[in-house]
DNA sequence: TTAATATATATGGTAAATCATATATATGAA
DNA sequence: TTCATATATATGATTTACCATATATATTAA
């Protein structure tokens, strides 16, 4: 992982929120991240892929869902970026995860 | 400063190095980034001008020169995150900043 | 068990938007 | 005027969005 890479990767609204809502979560599927930002299926599931391909997450097969979390072997200075991105900057996502527990506690698809 | 606004202005690798650079030697003017990037005046002036826009540097005038530094009111997480990523990727500026330096030992031009 | 269907996720193609670069020009201090 | 820096415009490159489609797993019926 270099720097730059990382920042390009985190330098897109639906993929900074996904990062900063499955560090929070510590893991979040798919239709979870299209409740939560309110996107459809496709979007989600390709900016998931360019966090894949950078490692950045690590997506999982349970069944029929695909759980994503931080990937376990990003360095520790990435992590903690992230993390210290997260804890500052609640207001920045806090809204999605609230639409996230919403549509869970309605009976979401998932 | 909101992290998306942080992280999309980092995602260049002039503008990372640049803000890497004036975080390690505190202050830099673009004579200096010139030399450190081997880049021409317009491309390191305008990256500047993107930096100073998100308030990410600070550019003030000492006579013939513009010295930048990170900007005093950068909030705090967001000059933890410069900095770490500064100390972990040293390898990723060092050569840069080796320049520079040699640049100077030869009398560059600022 | 197999076949058919439904659901969750991923990807290919293309148009639109965004971003970086190059060149030329402008400003501002000495 | 000269030197250091900034900006404007045009062009090229990269990224994103959108639609349709593909794949993989689960479920249900026979």
């Amino acid at each position: 992982m270099t720097p730059l890479k990382l920042f390009k990767c985190l330098a897109d609204d639906t993929r900074l929120k996904s990062v900063l809502i499955v560090s929070t979560l510590e893991e979040a599927c798919v239709c979870d991240l299209m409740d939560a930002l309110e996107l459809d299926q496709p979007k989600v599931s390709r900016h998931l892929a360019e966090l894949r391909r950078c490692d950045i997450v690590l997506g999982e097969r349970r069944g029929k869902w695909v759980y994503y979390q931080l990937h376990p072997e990003l360095p520790d200075w990435a992590k903690d970026i992230i993390t210290q991105a997260a804890r500052n900057n609640l207001d920045y996502f806090s809204a999605a995860i609230k639409k996230l527990k919403q549509a869970k506690a309605q009976g979401a698809s998932c």
